[in-house]
DNA sequence: ATTTGCATGTAATCTGTTACATGATTCA
DNA sequence: TGAATCATGTAACAGATTACATGCAAAT
């Protein structure tokens, strides 16, 4: 289905990027919803050039480093913009290697499920904390029909599923000691 | 990491099983956590019968269908076991075409937009109500150490999740309507 | 008789990760 | 001057999907 060639489309259709921006935006904003390693953008890059939807220039920086510029082209706007109305069918709910081991907690001790229900809860507890600090940067809701609107949304929504996240957890750990 | 392998070791434990059999549980009980195909299914379980942590005897069905039937040898029980203690760091968000779109909003028009949202919407509603639905199978609250507990635990916690998913639907629909 | 479900496999392809490999720039 | 960060790429491998391929059994 080639999201990965969308998510760099549509990135560049904010603004223009290399490939190194790229990996650092997968890294921060789009963290909650898509991931990639530069070991898989540069290679999309490349295809994306050779299909003309997207193209790009070279710029020194400092006396010798190159880096690419990429920039969308009118060919790539169209593509992204056919994605984007493009319904999204429901997919299979996400592999979850932790709730595979709580489906075979029968094989464990109490202390033993406890033990890994409680390091889960600690760490999306982190996670939330964070997603938490980042919704600061709202001051208030942006306005409809800015970057910044879907920004806010999907950061919401990582903030509900968190704290859903959270709440299971503890709800597990309860019904292991009142049972 | 080989989940697959874990997934079928774990299965495997609780009875007996043919590939096709894993098939259906991958289908059904586990569709909320993990899933493979039936051509997934089967070179791993020759690769684990190579292992020596799965065995097989073949059983004819009516005339003359054969299939094997596996079943997990002490050193798959061992292996398992392992597994199942080992700390589960945690993960990256799951990849989600649907939030990706979102974050990509401001390219469409606000009729789009929540078209988009509501037919999501519906396809969750859907998927919630099928979990209600089996979650109807449990009278009440199962013996912790019984294999069901850890059923009742993963469907408790993919109910809430699925109702998480519809209210940030439903969030998103208000602010859009309100902005 | 025909369709649906039971039953098992392989081949080609796509997607993604880990590791390998290199070199410039900036800041402490 | 050394470490962190900027910057770009490839190779090997692992994990997963789609399509190809076959045949029996049960129910309608």
């Amino acid at each position: 289905m080639r999201t990965l060639k969308y998510a760099i489309l549509g990135l560049m259709n904010q603004k223009q990027m290399t490939g190194y921006d790229l990996t650092k935006q997968f890294e921060s904003t789009l963290n909650e919803f898509w991931h990639a390693k530069h070991s898989q953008i540069y290679p999309e890059l490349k295809k994306l050039t050779e299909e003309g939807l997207i193209e790009y220039h070279t710029e020194i920086s400092g006396s010798s480093l190159k880096k690419k510029v990429y920039s969308i082209t009118e060919n790539g706007k169209k593509d992204l913009h056919t994605w984007l109305l493009k319904s999204v069918p429901l997919t299979h709910t996400p592999k979850d290697e932790f709730r595979l081991k709580v489906f075979f907690f029968s094989n464990l001790k109490t202390e033993e499920e406890l033990m890994h229900l409680q390091t889960q809860l600690s760490q999306h507890e982190d996670r939330l904390q964070h997603l938490r600090q980042n919704m600061k940067k709202f001051s208030n809701i942006p306005e409809k029909s800015t970057d910044e609107f879907g920004d806010y949304l999907v950061l919401l929504g990582a903030i509900m599923r968190e704290e859903t996240n959270c709440e299971w957890l503890k709800k597990c750990i309860e019904l292991i000691n009142c049972n």
